[in-house]
DNA sequence: AAGTGGTCTAGACCACTGT
DNA sequence: CAGTGGTCTAGACCACTTT
């Protein structure tokens, strides 16, 4: 796979940012199709004459941008398109890849029961005393770990939940055993970066960019269901409102 | 400003990162208060025995993050906390500022009539010759750009809005001259990176975060008001739902 | 063993800011 | 002018994957 480049030394447009527009021009206008494997960036060094400091400056933009992935020891690749998700969407992840015809699979991390720190007793309304059951859970998408959800509920308010297995969807686990259905959220979302531990999970490399959902869930009377932050792959998603 | 570290050069973490860890910890502990000058690069290399090259991408992450922001020939710096606010609030930005006491101004870029691209013919459902009204305005909150948007309106249904000032709440002027409120809104958002445009508007350099809202708002009667894109900058903006 | 990306070094020059 | 961050170079070693 050879690129044509048209890289002007200089110009005040840095040369890194010239080498990442061209390639993504390529990208979006299907020159290049998702899949395909770009030049090995010692490739580009020696055909650019550039050194691979600031090659590799434009793929790691480029990464950023959500267009190309890259994997070490096998090379650089271009991405495929992201997926749409309705991140305010409560009718639980599971019906929505169902529906796309995704395959998924939920690996549960951890399933603890702990005492609450300062952000759980503000969010839950909980005492120092009062036990959350905390479920880690890791969303694996066409073979891919794709989001990382972490939930926080009140012990004291369900405490059937014990013992009881989260590979499957938590909602339909309160509808069963409580008759409690989600209803409404509030919360906030920002962009942060894969920590340790998000980019040992998601299998991506330390900081990332992450889209984060914080929030409480709601029943129709305003009970809490549960606490719940989603740690999203900013290169995978798409977000409708 | 002298910073402790504690660097472990064989660690199977990457150095950069532990500077960076370092750092942002200090900062959310409030050990380094918002305004604070960080040691400059070359004063963190000569302290920790590292080179520019792994130092500037610890700040670099940190920058990502929201927690510094630096300036050509003066230094880096500890950010402020980030702004709350509506991403999908249609109460209009002015109001929202306003009330939080923050001042701020809007700042006309482009006021011009245009023909439809694919996209806009495709959202506004608009032929090819009906002419569409393209206001680009740059938001600039207690002094510093923060927000860019672009509004589409098709002009064949607003040809009253050809010629108004658009300083002010582009929703006011709907009020005024056709009695229409927004009432509701879908689209999507998404991460991406500031390119040429943004970076020179936004004052920010170039692949830095953005945070990009793309979508139609309506009225009750569910007639379309205007096709709209918002550039937020994701250093400075957490959103809430 | 050869090739890939990931990290790091020690330097250089530039544009911009302040004095 | 000296000091700052921004970009770039030409190399090095590492961990990983493929052959």
């Amino acid at each position: 796979m050879k690129i044509d480049f048209d890289i002007n030394k200089n110009s005040h447009i840095p040369i890194f940012f010239q080498i990442q527009k061209t390639i993504r021009e390529k990208i979006q206008d299907n020159e290049l199709k998702p899949g395909t494997q770009l030049p090995t960036e010692r490739e580009l060094c020696k055909q650019l004459n550039i050194s691979r400091v600031t090659i590799r400056k434009a793929i790691r933009g480029l990464i950023a941008e959500g267009y190309c992935t890259n994997e070490n020891g096998k090379g650089t690749f271009v991405s495929k398109k992201k997926l749409k998700t309705n991140i305010f969407d409560l009718e639980g992840t599971s019906d929505f890849l169902t529906k796309r015809g995704l395959s998924f699979e939920t690996k549960v991390i951890k399933d603890d029961i702990i005492l609450p720190n300062d952000e759980l007793k503000d969010k839950l309304g909980v005492l120092d005393n009062d036990k959350v059951l905390y479920i880690k859970r890791l969303r694996i998408i066409e073979k891919e770990p794709m989001m990382l959800e972490k939930a926080y509920l009140p012990l004291k308010k369900y405490p059937k939940l014990k013992n009881k297995k989260f590979n499957n969807s938590l909602y339909d686990i309160l509808k069963e055993t409580y008759n409690l259905y989600p209803d409404h959220a509030e919360g906030i979302f920002e962009i942060l970066l894969a920590g340790e531990d998000e980019s040992r999970l998601l299998n991506i490399k330390l900081n990332s960019l992450l889209l984060v959902k914080k929030g409480l869930v709601y029943t129709k009377e305003n009970k809490i269901l549960e606490y719940n932050k989603t740690y999203f792959r900013a290169d995978k998603f798409k977000f409708v409102y």
